[in-house]
DNA sequence: CTCTTCATGTAACTAGTTACATGATTAC
DNA sequence: GTAATCATGTAACTAGTTACATGAAGAG
């Protein structure tokens, strides 16, 4: 239920369409969080019929109108209640360990060349995040001090990339060392 | 839509009821895969009414009948399709993020307790995936072989709990940093 | 006598995906 | 002319959570 929150914390620093919170989300959290903008204008509406925000329509001409939304003080109340509750870890369901674990009923070479698709993903991903990172590590300390905290979850995006394909590494060796013995 | 498939594999290897299902997600799958009772026994009906899978009821005097399922031909066909067929890299929600990039909204100090508790979590996590491991390194050569892939599975959840520790330990660093200067 | 294990589910809900639907503007 | 960007949604579906519901057997 947290699509909510990360919402309330994005409209709590600036209102956004929901337009402007898909880029947003894929911006600067693509590391933590993700959405369609179908779940977007979805939760909007349930959030504004439920008082949690507010609703500003841009009039405009050859394009559909601009739906602006801000938080409310109901909101707002809402995402200190929330900050201050503890939340589960992450629960984890991983498509392509299942994958890997029924490995004995494909080809390793399948698997290698899926998993060496992913990599490719990450390492995309991974260099994103880093160039995120030189971005933030050219400031000056002042600078840097408004953004301590996003730049913690960044961190969180680029060990996650990094232990990823450390593990594609190990993958690749074991299974490359299968197809030398055959 | 991938509960199904996991369900798949596990019946594959050997057949079971919906309770020995969820010991083996969170004996041996823990650190990919993880569903609750209600989802697999609403699961297992779903894939008995559509053929995937067989049941034999065992009759049992003072508890519930077991329902033991295994795998149909079509359910193996099923399996290996899906096999074949990519999968996306996994979408990450992450609400504890959600909290740390909103952090400026609360104390330093709440952050860091959660943060705590997390740890102690994974720390927990990791435990016991290298348990795993040391039993999997105690076996000769050639009663690994058949356990590689699994192997390979756990392998990634090591690595995933060292990295968000090795995270933890950065956040930290970070926000006692901030303390020292208050 | 209390807790854990065995063993099954239903019901109501929240979360997220996939497909469908529209259409002007701007950059190359 | 073609692709990306701007800007919104609905509908049907699949996936997962939370609360409720039952009750014996065995371990300590």
């Amino acid at each position: 239920m947290s699509l909510k929150h990360a919402v309330l914390v994005l409209l709590e620093a600036e209102p956004a369409s929901g337009y402007d919170l898909l880029k947003r989300f894929n911006e600067r959290m693509g590391y933590f969080w993700n959405a369609s903008h179908q779940q977007i204008y979805k939760q909007l509406k349930t959030m504004h019929e439920a008082g949690d925000i507010d609703c500003q329509e841009e009039v405009q001409a050859g394009r559909p109108d601009r739906k602006v939304y801000s938080i409310t003080p109901q909101g707002h109340g809402e995402l200190l209640t929330w900050l201050a509750k503890p939340v589960k870890p992450n629960k984890i369901n991983d498509s392509l360990l299942v994958k890997m674990y029924a490995g004995h009923l494909r080809d390793s070479d399948v698997i290698l060349e899926e998993v060496r698709d992913h990599r490719q993903i990450h390492e995309t991903m991974l260099q994103t995040f880093q160039a995120m990172e030189a971005e933030y590590q050219a400031l000056v300390p002042e600078e840097q001090l408004p953004f301590k905290l996003p730049y913690l979850t960044l961190r969180r995006g680029i060990l996650g990339e990094q232990s990823w394909l450390a593990w594609a590494d190990e993958v690749e060796q074991a299974l490359a060392g299968v197809a030398e013995q055959v």
